[in-house]
DNA sequence: TTTTGGTACTTTGTGATACAAGGTATTAAA
DNA sequence: TTTAATACCTTGTATCACAAAGTACCAAAA
């Protein structure tokens, strides 16, 4: 209740996320601390404690696959990668996401 | 889980819905039923189990205030009106969301 | 007067989401 | 063997939107 604008940034976020992982997805595979990476790039800030949850009900949902691959550096990465029903998904989201800008640039006037 | 597309509409419009009630009542004051109806006019569909608790919860963080008026059929209205604290709030909404949109748009390149 | 239909406000329980905080495991270098 | 860095995962909590109820007011019809 502090950081009232975090906050309100953070409640923002919600169901956005998911479209962002996906459309990261969409144009290249990537494993989780890069996902975390790309998206501190554009300010859309997410700790590991929200994004590994999303991934494996992403993955349940078989939106998402995935493969082990070595590091160079440390323990093996798990990269993943979109699929068909993921694309389709995307889709609908992008369609939504749109719906949704227009819907408040209606209420803007 | 079936409706998957009103699944992912709904999710996306978390936090949204706050932002688009202080738009609102930012141009003219109004009661809840009547918010429902221009949300509906704008494709933002809302019932009144969301909407109802959500303008308590402005009104308890000083964002709103509530008048009774009478109704020429039916009972009383509570007709709800933004504060200068609501404004202030309103004022951070808008920037959070000119930040997400600029991001989504940063990911889709 | 009683009933009916419309309007308006409210509450309870549920599922989903993001986060904080902590834990486990692998690898290479010190 | 210890340390640091990397990477993955889990648990508990707060918040949110919604479905599904309930309560209350008012006016017109029966």
């Amino acid at each position: 209740m502090e950081n009232i604008s975090e906050n309100v940034r953070s409640q923002m976020r919600k169901g956005v996320l998911e479209y962002c992982i996906l459309s990261l997805l969409a144009k290249e595979d990537a494993y989780a601390t890069s996902i975390i990476s790309r998206l501190k790039e554009v300010n859309m800030i997410v700790v590991e404690g929200t994004l590994y949850p999303l991934l494996i009900r992403q993955k349940n949902q078989g939106l998402l696959a995935y493969r082990w691959e070595e590091s160079p550096q440390g323990p093996p990465r798990k990269y993943y990668s979109i699929t068909d029903k993921g694309r389709e998904q995307l889709a609908q989201m992008d369609e939504a996401w749109n719906d949704i800008i227009a819907t408040i640039e209606k209420i803007k006037n």
